[in-house]
DNA sequence: TTAATAGTTCGATGTGCATCGAAGCATAAC
DNA sequence: GTTATGCTTCGATGCACATCGAACTATTAA
């Protein structure tokens, strides 16, 4: 008998789970609770689901006191729902395209690295300027971009030799446009967070730039401002 | 509203539609009929499923005389179906891994190239012959290889210009190896057909060689025989 | 100890939906 | 014309499962 992908579509299929999933997409870790209140279901329907989730090797869990953690068990499951945004932005082109929130349109999380209209910028900025050289689907970073985020204490040696591609360009659902994924991508928004330019907002996936660090982020990643529109 | 995955993953999430997809998965546009029997169910209930997955922008109808002939709607969907077999292949490493049917473990179609073993050696015989550089989950043809498939008839400008990447490795849930996907992968398949190296099976998605065609194959794209194993 | 919070288990309810038989409508073969 | 084949619509049946109230366990707070 061949995998059996109903078995895992069933699992995303009921909307109480979707809801959750979206909001782990966050990469961050949320309790039963969090994730039925995002979900909008009572806390015993919740452990129901987050119980077939696990089961379903979709979700990792972690205790810590009273509270359990959950999180995506990891960076395909995180794909595969990026994939599935794909494809439901692509089949409603008669709807308005991307979220209505306008925070989660302009910079959000997708599980590890930058997306939205700053994701994009971000790619072609690095286009632009000649560090990443865009070959569709797959990047590479070239000397000078090698050389760039050396400077920023990058260890770009160390990326290379990693399973995963360095700079992996993704489709946005949002925007449908390439942004920035793979370990580089990681790199620059656990460097955002770190220097405080933006931090998470209460929907997970939301990012909020702080007007300073919004100024720090173009000009470390050689972003122009808008000429026009 | 976000755009609604759980609307997509439901659609997937029936066992009977999932196998027609499974099916469809071989490129080859399949009549209602002839999904229904691959499915096991009645005509009616496939005329059913087809309806919610024509109306769910996952599949195409083309019609034809009394026939109604379905197809995946494009790449997308076959990408996106391909993540989800990786997923599950990767949350059941207990059971033997791949298909039970050997002549789908040996060769077979994945939407529009090559997978399975062969699709593996082509993609490591590439490789060791430097005409592929492997980069993960990029790979790009080496100036041997785009004189090889020149030589072949192919016209590697005309690829490098499509948005489509040349060679974009995938990784195939059978065998947890890269194969190659992307526009050359699409064209050595072809080719394959062309050459009647191999036609298509009875079940759309394995691929039946015949001896000499095999020898054929290997041959052209400088695949080793089997030296021990 | 008592109270509050986080999470779970159980049982009852209701609904959505896959399934097929029967009948109907096309198109093709004879 | 008649007969066969491909697909669809309708209605009835039955099952799987999401949902929540109620009651229970475990951890923290006071």
């Amino acid at each position: 008998m061949e995998p059996n992908i109903s078995l895992v579509a069933g699992l995303i299929a009921d909307p109480a789970r979707s809801k959750m999933l979206m909001a782990l997409m966050g990469g961050k870790a949320l309790t039963a609770t969090e994730l039925s209140i995002e979900a909008d279901i009572t806390a015993q329907t919740a452990s129901s689901h987050l119980g077939k989730l696990v089961d379903g090797e979709l979700l990792q869990v972690r205790k810590q006191g009273r509270h359990k953690y959950f999180q995506l068990k990891g960076q395909h499951i995180a794909v595969m729902l990026e994939q599935l945004l794909v494809i439901t932005s692509l089949s409603k082109p008669q709807t308005a395209t991307g979220p209505s929130d306008p925070r989660l349109q302009f910079a959000r999380v997708c599980y590890d690295h930058l997306a939205g209209e700053l994701g994009v910028k971000l790619y072609d900025a690095l286009v632009s300027e000649d560090m990443l050289q865009d070959m569709g689907e797959q990047s590479v970073l070239t000397e000078k971009g090698k050389k760039h985020f050396t400077g920023l204490g990058v260890d770009v040696a160390a990326l290379e030799k990693a399973k995963r591609p360095i700079c992996k360009s993704c489709l946005d659902w949002s925007e449908r446009r390439n942004h920035l994924a793979g370990s580089l991508g990681k790199w620059i928004l656990d460097f955002t967070f770190e220097k405080q330019w933006a931090e998470r907002g209460l929907d997970s996936r939301a990012i909020a730039f702080s007007a300073k660090g919004l100024k720090s982020f173009h000009k470390t990643f050689l972003i122009k401002p808008d000429v026009q529109n």
